[in-house]
DNA sequence: GTGATTTCTTTACCTATGTAAATGCATTTG
DNA sequence: CAAATGCATTTACATAGGTAAAGAAATCAC
């Protein structure tokens, strides 16, 4: 739980009181490599922070073609937050490339909190700014950067992931196949 | 103001002090077509509530490649929200792309809100959660989805945009050039 | 270790979309 | 009205990246 805490006081300072309430939403549990932690179509109920693992989110679309829209390393928040937030099914899956450890807590036990708390809720209200940020960034990267330098960012930004899941998720990631990451691979090495 | 309010009653209920406060906080401004409200490398300082007109949102890239990312169109938010959060600069411009009546109010001005008044850090979380759920959506039909299908998206979002706005800020909105869309909508037409 | 599976690279070919330039139409402006 | 400007379309050509298939390497299972 203390990487929970502390990644919960750097989002904004959390009362001990309001603390507490909030460790007892969470417990412990692990997925094995290939697990999904929520599927598309249904509608997410439990959020959850990675404290150790790598995980995948993802896109399906109808003709089975995959887009890995984000890698979570820990330790970050997972979860179908769209889903929860709106209360509609997931468009998207979210799988364990590696065995991992996770806290879930039922997402509405988080809401009920923000009437007591509201230092739980300035938390939350910061947390979906940041994932804004995030989200926008990665726009920009993905509409106004070539495959190329995507992957440049792609390194710089997960260091060791390259090392840890198959090229074909980066692929994926990028918006390439692995034939042109292979490519475009090549091209950079001999360089 | 009373789309303002309106706005805002929508997001989560205001009392009537909270509005008094936070109505104190706009005043009314106007935006000739061309105008810009914000511009990339300066840091945000007002946030806007447009009331009338149609406003882009676009990233332009080192070789002066533009890339809208979004149309406002009455009534919403406007305005750097990142840069606004996070505090550094903008790194995408909005422009009015006709007239607009504007409510401009200062950012930190509704952020010393927050301390006395939580039913407006709440409607501003859920604010950010709808924020994100946007880009979200916006990001799956972007990475998963063919030109042909993301104009037709468009055209359904958008209704009467295309009649508004020039082809090539449409285009540059679907990412693609004005000739594509051009053999996009021959194709189409024909059919 | 040996075979089986998974992953990565390479090749050949194909397609969507970009670039640049020409044309035509519509709208504005003096 | 005439010229100028802005916008949409078309054409010819170029290119990034996709598809499919085959082979090479690496990893896993017994």
């Amino acid at each position: 739980m203390h990487s929970l805490k502390t990644f919960f006081n750097r989002l904004s300072p959390i009362s001990a009181q309001s603390w507490d309430k909030l460790e007892a939403l969470f417990s412990p549990q692990s997925l094995k490599k290939g697990d999904y932690f929520i599927t598309a179509g249904e509608t997410a109920r439990d959020i959850a922070f990675l404290e150790s693992g790598i995980i995948r989110a993802f896109y399906r679309n109808s003709e089975a073609v995959e887009y890995n829209k984000h890698f979570f390393t820990n330790p970050c928040f997972i979860g179908g937050y769209a889903s929860l937030v709106t209360k509609t099914p997931n468009q998207i899956h979210q799988q364990a490339l590696t065995d991992c450890t996770i806290l879930t807590a039922r997402y509405a036990g988080i809401q009920e909190l923000y009437e007591s708390c509201p230092d739980i809720e300035r938390a939350a209200r910061i947390l979906a700014e940041q994932f804004f940020v995030q989200k926008e960034q990665r726009e920009i990267e993905i509409v106004l950067l070539d495959a190329d330098k995507r992957y440049e960012i792609f390194q710089k930004h997960f260091p060791q992931l390259e090392q840890q899941v198959p090229q074909y998720h980066i692929a994926s990631y990028l918006g390439i196949t692995p034939t042109q990451l292979s490519r475009i691979r090549r091209k950079m090495a001999g360089r």
